[in-house]
RNA sequence: GCUCCGGUAGUGUAGUCCGGUCAAUCAUUCCGGCCUUUCGAGCCGAAGACCCGGGUUCAAAUCCCGGCCGGAGCACCA
């Protein structure tokens, strides 16, 4: 029986079947619900704050508290910096979070800092080993990977509950030094995924920390500390990377113990940016520090800050974030999706003038006049510009390596030309009507202020319009060149490049 | 080696759970054309994908099995 033979018989024996079949679903916006949400929901977006924000972490904070945004909660920013010494903190890099955060549109409800909660933690960790869920492990690290790997216990795992509470002591108290004891959650030394046995929860460190000194030389580890954080704070729904896709059932056996109910995770894969391979914070960390960039807000660097230097608006890094959805494949995507968001928002709103980059002088002949106009939008009316003009102006050296003795030319809202000679450059004033057909070129003003634009892909120096120069802190179009920031006035002005 | 996850156009994404209007959505990119005093914007058009092989079924992107490819974890990192 073909497909259309079904149809027929069904239309005969079930009509209102049919109809149901041909019910459009909706194609899906935004974000896929999140399941068990109706009633609201607390999440957390939970970075080492070892650097600020990048793209990736803009990900997480946006996704995050657009979810709340969605279903009502709490949006919460939990620093995790319980590593002083191989993911040390940054001090100043908690406040950059938070000032990215408010910037992307995502002020958190409440900001935990674990190393300031270190305390709370010991009295759980007392609690878990009182209930035989953990135990105080001597074993050399290589020693309990081997037995870990044969899925066999170690000697310390049946260890009376009160010996585990007098050597954790220990550990607290500094009899026994760091390496030589960890307190392990107990789970399953069968367990077929070796990932998943008998992890560690605390270990000794006595390098002090950026913030809480040394205060605590017992330090919970991120599986620990992000599971106990998650159950105090009530967070009902975790977005995690893949790369954490086994914290849940490690945590797992930590929420038994302890009686408690474990969040709902929806996991989701790498991503990779085109133009910026793949980065990480203590990468990124290391070439600035080598004098590789100039700072966390250089315009070749995938931090938030950069982008908000060039320019790039929160609201097209949240759109584009929003439309990548939750999916775990892992992604590559391209800044020229994010450029396309930006654009759009951009457009309209950016004032337009004359960037003259390698710039060379052009002498013009005849009654060229002292003043030319401009609109600053060339749709939207927001008034004009006039820029100095008369018999001598700037054009871009590449501009000119196009054109010939006898070549007519428009500078544009200025004049038409004819070229005389190119070097030195030279023209004739051919009037003011705008022809047709004509080639157009931009120009600068004879005494242009100096300007120099920072990009991904390098830098241009030149000269532009006085106007730029009421331009601080926002986006203008340079013609024929593309969308920047301007973002420090003096002797040359700087921009940041943000996209053609 | 052990374990887990994924694979829809160049890049992302919808559809996959509950097989049927899927000759497959949307965006971006690319290519044509129009328009424009910017190489920007706008308009019109075009191109482009279900990893492979079996199976189940009247019907498979969707379910099952096997393979291939990619990613991740197996830390006293986050």
């Amino acid at each position: 029986m073909s497909p259309e033979e079904w149809k027929e018989r069904l239309e005969k024996i079930a009509p209102e079947l049919l109809q149901e079949l041909s019910v459009r679903k909706e194609p899906a916006k935004g974000l896929p619900p999140l399941e068990g949400a109706d009633g609201g929901v607390v999440m957390r977006f939970a970075p080492n704050p070892n650097g600020p924000p990048t793209l990736g972490s803009a990900r997480g904070i946006i996704v995050n508290s657009e979810y709340v945004k969605k279903y009502g909660g709490r949006f919460l920013i939990r620093f995790d910096d319980t590593d002083p010494v191989k993911k040390r903190p940054m001090p100043e890099a908690y406040g950059w979070y938070l000032e990215d955060c408010a910037w992307l549109g995502a002020v958190p409800d409440q900001v935990i800092t674990a190393s300031e909660r270190v305390a709370s933690y010991y009295g759980i960790a007392e609690e878990l080993i009182r209930r035989g869920g953990a135990y105080v492990c001597g074993c050399a690290q290589e020693t309990f990977k081997e037995l870990k790997d044969k899925g066999r216990p170690c000697p310390h795992r049946d260890q009376p509950v009160e010996m585990n509470l007098d050597l954790w002591k220990k550990m607290l108290s500094g009899e026994l030094s760091e390496g030589q004891a960890v307190l392990r959650v107990k789970t399953d030394m069968s367990h077929k995924d070796p990932a998943i046995r008998d992890w560690a929860a605390f270990r000794i460190v006595t390098t002090p920390h950026p913030l809480a000194g040394s205060k605590y030389r017992v330090w919970p580890l991120l599986d620990f500390e992000s599971a106990v954080e998650d159950h105090l704070l009530g967070v009902t729904h975790i977005l995690r990377g893949k790369d954490l896709m086994d914290s849940e059932r490690r945590q797992g056996y930590l929420y038994r113990h302890l009686g408690w109910e474990y969040p709902r995770v929806v996991h989701w894969g790498r991503i990779k940016i085109h133009q910026f391979g793949s980065f990480s914070t203590s990468k990124l960390r290391r070439a600035i520090e080598a004098g590789e960039y100039t700072g966390w807000d250089d315009p070749r660097v995938p931090t938030v800050r950069a982008m908000r230097c060039r320019g790039i608006q929160a609201e097209a890094l949240r759109k584009f974030m929003i439309d990548l959805g939750v999916g775990e494949t892992d992604i590559s995507i391209s800044m020229d999706s994010i450029y396309a968001e930006n654009r759009k928002i951009v457009d309209p709103i950016a004032n337009r003038y004359f960037f003259v980059w390698d710039p060379v002088a052009l002498e013009i002949e005849g009654e060229a006049p002292a003043v030319a106009y401009a609109p600053l939008h060339p749709a939207i009316d927001r008034g004009e510009r006039a820029i100095p003009a008369g018999n001598s102006v700037f054009i871009c050296r590449s501009d000119l390596e196009g054109l010939k003795p006898g070549d007519r030319v428009r500078l544009k809202d200025f004049c038409n030309l004819e070229i005389l000679e190119t070097e030195p450059a030279r023209a004739r004033f051919l009037g003011k009507e705008v022809g047709k057909k004509m080639k157009i070129i931009h120009w600068a003003p004879k005494n242009g202020l100096p300007v120099k634009v920072l990009g991904p892909e390098g830098v241009d120096e030149g000269l532009g319009e006085e106007g730029i120069a009421g331009e601080l802190n926002r986006v203008v179009q340079f013609e024929r060149y593309g969308f920047v920031r301007i973002n420090r006035l003096g002797e040359p002005i700087v921009a940041y490049f943000a996209h053609r």
